[in-house]
DNA sequence: CCTGTTTATCGTCAGGCAGACGACTATGAT
DNA sequence: ATCATAGTCGTCTGCCTGACGATAAACAGG
């Protein structure tokens, strides 16, 4: 293991975000519009260098507050905080024509923003559903609002997005998409958008509400659905789910 | 994302090997004594530099066959291959005393290997149990037979246990722990080792030769553990088991 | 006020799978 | 011959899940 101090190779070191919310019953990706070459104009994953004394889950919380306001709640899992876990690290020689960049993608879980994404005009900053953001890979000749991403952006949000379609399986974690205090339909409909499946309601229910530690009722009742009043809950201690949650086959 | 190319933060950017074998009956990683400063004469994980026009995953792969003389299967799987994925990246700020160096951290999961490791003296390159590697930051005094590992090298070795324990759960990578050829016994064995529990060994026989794809039978027996001949199997195509096979309860 | 619609919640039932464990088989060692 | 060791096949019971019926409590519209 030679150490040459002056002769390692240059990198660039940055960090990408995979910020993913429910809105509107779909599973949806935070990204910009890029302002400069390579990939003007093309939309892309938040994310930005690295700085020279900071930690990397640090540049990754710091990214997101100055992308979207957003502030991770150190360990987090309580509802309405916002989840932050390092993805992958992406790091082909090739991967931006500009230099040799290495990028540590963070996976970031919020709850449904009321408010427009703050910071920059709305032009710079989106929601978009993840199903149109990852099938524009397919059908080439695409340009409906923007074409595929830039760099390797898909690669990473799909990356992303099974891991959080894998983790609500075996976690607490979708309660990360929820506000503070929801209702079982709610939570439902997380895991519908997130898996791009209907559940059934009676079984979901009794899962969730039969496992130890998942949901704790507040004893405030809601309509904000419509329908007959459902309890309100805030997410228990438990990280994990045991027996898991298993997505329905095929 | 303001961007100049003269001016992004110097980084080094290595890769951090956490290979893994069965032993003996027990979990064994591979580690080399360090000949330079600092932390001269600890233990390490295997590891070195990415080059400059080198991949994460082939700078792991070149990492391990210069270590140890493994050649990693491209898409592994089969009883036999070797299996390389990527961990996860370590960048705390001071991590490497000398310099900002962000390692990306890689599993491997290997059959034991009869031979010694090759490359250097066998005092430079062992495997050791995990146990003791791991357990060796809980007691501060410890120095018999090494004292702890260097750098941040104990946390990685840990998430990579951890991830080793997790992954057979769900797939069928305990095979990539077993010689081409293997009986159901032996696969018990690689799981007692990797999770340190006794499992039923008439459960577990049911289970593995029950799911579809896990073991394709040889026709050819042995008996080279003693007892009654077995059969012997080949890892089947299948890479996810479905259900899981789950560790037993604390 | 009555009725239909929507959502929530409780119950029932059958099938699948896992843990506990009995029984039998085929080797080598003494 | 007997014992120890390991492998393989079955049985039984309890838990969990998927499918689905039934009831409850709100709102909308006639």
């Amino acid at each position: 293991m030679p150490y040459d101090p002056s002769a390692y190779p240059p990198f660039a070191v940055t960090v990408d975000l995979v910020v993913l919310t429910v809105r509107r019953h779909a599973l949806c990706a935070l990204v910009v519009r890029r302002g400069e070459p390579p990939y003007q104009g093309r939309w892309a994953l938040p994310g930005g260098f690295v700085q020279p004394k900071e930690g990397l889950a640090a540049a990754a919380a710091r990214e997101l507050e100055e992308e979207t306001g957003l502030r991770v709640h150190e360990s987090a899992g309580q509802s309405g905080g916002v989840h932050l876990e390092q993805l992958a690290t992406y790091g082909d020689p090739d991967r931006d024509p500009r230099m040799r960049v290495v990028s540590v993608a963070h996976l970031v879980l919020a709850p449904d923003l009321p408010a427009p994404v703050s910071g920059g005009d709305a032009q710079t900053v989106r929601w978009a559903p993840v199903e149109s953001l990852l099938s524009s890979e397919q059908d080439a000749g695409r340009e409906a609002a923007g074409q595929a991403l830039a760099f390797d952006h898909v690669r990473i949000l799909a990356d992303g997005v099974e891991r959080a379609r894998s983790k609500i399986e075996y976690s607490a974690l979708a309660t990360a998409f929820c506000p503070p205090e929801f209702t079982v339909g709610e939570l439902r409909r997380v895991y519908e958008a997130v898996w791009g499946v209907a559940l059934d309601p009676r079984n979901f229910h009794r899962k969730v509400t039969g496992t130890p530690g998942f949901l704790v009722p507040t004893g405030g009742t809601t309509t904000r659905q419509g329908g007959r009043p459902a309890q309100l809950f805030r997410a228990g201690g438990a990280t994990l789910l045991n027996p898991p949650m298993l997505r329905p086959e095929v």
